[in-house]
DNA sequence: CTGAAAGCGCTAACAT
DNA sequence: ATGTTAGCGCTTTCAG
């Protein structure tokens, strides 16, 4: 294990001379800094981490919370924000947090022992009083998917782009549209399924259309739980819809499996239209809201590496992620009576 | 931040005793005990990772390297190690490694900073001398997956299962077998895909049915890919297979939307087995063979936990991960001609 | 059982 | 541009 001073020696260079050229920073002297390089390589030196960190502050680490990283939105969150931090030579250290005792000794035990130099939370709503211990140590944090008071944020206007996707079924000419929503036992931080909801709601409202209570129903965000969910609907409503807006991707597809299974025709009988741009649905044809999981978490480390590099400790800034209406195959004007 | 230092002060106490009392290492009296943690409590100290790590050389951080994260099995494996660390106390870094060059930074800068205690690498075949260094350095490692030369692994009899798998298509009585692939572009690093074929040609040969060519088709191991492999093989083929074994539950599910959108029913026209145990593979009915990535997960992290707590430089064990066949109702006896 | 002191390997002033 | 010198905050001999 060689260290530094193996390779300071080996160099005929002082220790410092010898950290400063391979670190880039300070001025050295090209012939010198190629002495040190060439003498590390020879040596197969590798500088500690951990010695680093003790001695600079930095930690070149940075902390993701997920609630789970099973599914198609959070894995494709942790890729880009995995993808971002490799380009940057950061480290990420993953924290999937489930049950919520859990949630305490995560935030104490590891994000407060300075192993991070920031952290990215990701559907996940932090107390004030956990942002304000983080800040206080001066460790950025960026959430994703909701508001995190004081931290700087990246979300999507969950309120309008339901609206949007229900006024996209509304100007089709359907008027019985349902609506597959969240359960919050899976989202327990945040409300977007609610958000999601009001969205729906709202729409409806403006377009002078009626809210049925039974024709909203509640799955847990997966394609199985959409594909029950939708049959249930189906097969209970005394008056059945013609169009579903699900509040993600997974149960847009359960639902349209959940539909064919009923023997109706996507979009001929029913229309569906999800919300996340999960690459599946291409397959099936899927109108959709993109929200780009994969960009979102890139841009998080963009602005905690700004934020790191520019070192301002102005206070959070928000920024709403920009998405886009993908019209497929599964949405159509209404079946005639 | 208050430092071991000022719960010293505090608990009337010398750094040292209070560095024992809090963990747990080294004979303290009850009485020191309790003071230095009541100290350390008022004063809310965390204790540096990074100043004990370069004081004792462990770190409580664990690597975990995969190819991508946004596939089901990969994610289960890495829930699974993330649930079993945070249970250890240890971190999880994640290293999600995609372009070959990428690999090598990967190894040297990471792995090699001593950042990490050891490592996990999910179908990840590691060169012998990338495994020489890292052992040599005191890091262990365990692959998952895939043979890793002086490492321990766990891993599956893929080709053993394959052939039961076509064994279970042979015994309902099918004779015209075809195999859905996986793409070695797509496993760049373990000769996965080609063991399962060479388990379906074997159960095939042992079988006496011949082994046609045009019956194997080779699809990226998603559903999409699966689905669009499937339908050439049922729009090209002559002559049509009876059944068709999957590497992968993914693409199993691929195929039997493609064969539902030919007209065919599973499992009357036509059966469908795959290999995983993907959750998804219920709503399909999906006859599978689980091989429960989550819990290899976790064995991988008592392995190495076991390893490193034992100290014993023990070569690399193998450890062959049980699985078992899950029969649905995507398969039963062929057609009637 | 407890304390003093010597580092762990590096970085960052501060001199030169 | 380079070297010297303190530490970063903890763990761990080594004495007592």
């Amino acid at each position: 294990m060689a260290g530094i001073k193996d390779v300071a020696e080996r160099a005929g260079l002082s220790v410092a001379t010898v950290s400063r050229a391979l670190s880039g920073k300070g001025n050295v002297s090209p012939a010198s800094r190629a002495r040190a390089q060439a003498a590390a390589a020879d040596l197969g030196f590798v500088p500690s981490y951990q010695a680093s960190s003790l001695a600079s502050g930095r930690n070149y680490n940075i902390g993701l919370v997920v609630p789970t990283i099973n599914r198609w939105y959070f894995s494709s969150v942790a890729e880009g924000v995995s993808a971002a931090l490799l380009d940057a030579g950061y480290d990420l250290t993953l924290y999937n947090v489930t049950e919520a005792n859990r949630r305490q000794s995560v935030l104490h035990d590891f994000l407060l022992r300075k192993r991070v130099d920031a952290v990215i939370a990701v559907a996940l709503a932090l107390t004030d009083e956990e942002i304000q211990q983080m800040l206080a140590v001066h460790r950025p944090i960026v959430g994703i998917g909701g508001a995190l008071k004081g931290a700087s944020t990246i979300s999507i206007d969950d309120a309008g782009l339901s609206e949007a996707a229900v006024n996209h079924l509304i100007q089709l000419g359907h008027s019985r549209i349902a609506h597959l929503s969240g359960d919050s036992v899976y989202e327990p931080d945040f409300k977007i399924p609610r958000t999601r909801l009001a969205g729906y709601e709202r729409a409806l409202l403006a377009a002078g259309l009626e809210v049925r209570p039974e024709w909203t129903v509640t799955a847990d965000f997966t394609i199985q739980g959409g594909y029950a969910a939708a049959r249930q609907l189906l097969g209970a409503s005394a008056e059945r819809p013609t169009a579903l807006f699900a509040a993600s991707d997974e149960m847009a597809i359960g639902a349209i499996l959940g539909a064919r299974d009923f023997g109706l025709r996507i979009p001929g009988d029913f229309s569906v239209i999800g919300m996340d741009g999960h690459e599946l649905g291409e397959l099936f044809g899927l109108t959709t809201i993109d929200q780009d999981p994969h960009g979102q978490g890139a841009l998080a480390v963009r602005l905690l590496l700004e934020g790191l590099g520019g070192g301002k400790d102005r206070p959070g800034i928000h920024t709403e992620y920009p998405t886009r209406l993908i019209v497929r195959r599964s949405t159509a004007v209404p079946p005639r009576l």
